[in-house]
DNA sequence: TTTGTTGTTGATAATGATTACTAAAAATAC
DNA sequence: GTATTTTTAGTAATCATTATCAACAACAAA
């Protein structure tokens, strides 16, 4: 599934607002994460970069990855299977599948009103939040009744 | 802080119970991670258990606990900044502190009923389900408004 | 208790992911 | 254009975790 291309020029502009460099692997690293809804690790956006500048550098990708990340224009979430970038970064919420290892995004609406519920309690000031959900999704679930996988392979 | 110690008998029994021989070693391992509430990483209870064994390999540390997880006698987190354990393995949520580092239990009570709300949505079937805050923790806002600490050391 | 079987350990090598390093190349400023 | 500053590619190094395996310890049958 692909999701909506960033438009270069924007994202030119922002980032030179915040004293990137516009390096084509940069931006086609943006691109690529942009350009997916799967939640990549950094060996598939290296796979992905590779196609269209085949002299890349694994360093290259996980260090325009990070700063990318650090910048926000993309977000960084590590779970059970490893770190993984997601070039959505409105908020929103996550379901894994415990089957087939897909990350699905969930829409935050369903999750709103935690955070100021937990806010009041014990000092603590919350600023951020995260929820994620496991089970077995719509395709999963038809497939039959195979039971969780243990190692998922690392797209 | 430290919580209760676990009865050594029931554990034993229920080690048992599950196929799994008790060497010194692995109840140890056991012990340390129900005697902290600081949800350790693997490295920090390898210290810990040193102190009563001192022989003791990291290899037998790693071993354990990821099997005293899989079997349910402890918790295994992932979140950025490694793999934790938690020996608290009833139902609750966490609060980290992007000051200090230190992860807080929050009792679930303030985010009962959002596996309901997403449940009936896109055909998932939702197994399970973490909500993680961040934030600062009393302590970090007494001592004054310096940002977010961003290398955080792993203890 | 002795003995036999089988699971577990300690030591260390291997692996996989990520980061550090650095000379050369590219981007930007003048 | 030339000068200045960043970034890159390639690769070595690091770090966390896992695999391997001979020696050992736990358990149970005798
Ligand atoms: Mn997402
Ligand atoms: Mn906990
Ligand atoms: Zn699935
Ligand atoms: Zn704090």
């Amino acid at each position: 599934m692909i999701t909506k291309n960033t438009s270069a020029p924007a994202v030119d502009a922002t980032l030179r607002a915040w004293g990137l460099r516009l390096t084509r692997q940069r931006r086609i690293i943006l691109e690529v994460v942009h350009a997916t809804d799967a939640h990549p690790t950094a060996a598939f956006v290296y796979r992905r970069v590779r196609r269209r500048l085949p002299r890349v550098s694994l360093a290259t990708v996980y260090r325009n990855l990070r700063r990318l990340a650090a910048e926000g224009f993309l977000a960084e979430r590590a779970d059970p299977s490893g770190v993984r970038f997601d070039g959505n970064t409105a908020p929103h919420d996550h379901f894994t599948c415990v089957a087939c290892g897909r990350i699905y995004d969930v829409p935050t609406r369903a999750t709103r009103g935690v955070r100021a519920r937990i806010a009041v309690r014990s000092g603590f000031e919350v600023l951020n939040h995260r929820v994620e959900f496991y089970g077995r999704c719509g395709a999963c679930r038809r497939q039959g009744g195979r039971s969780p996988v243990k190692g998922q392979r690392r797209s």
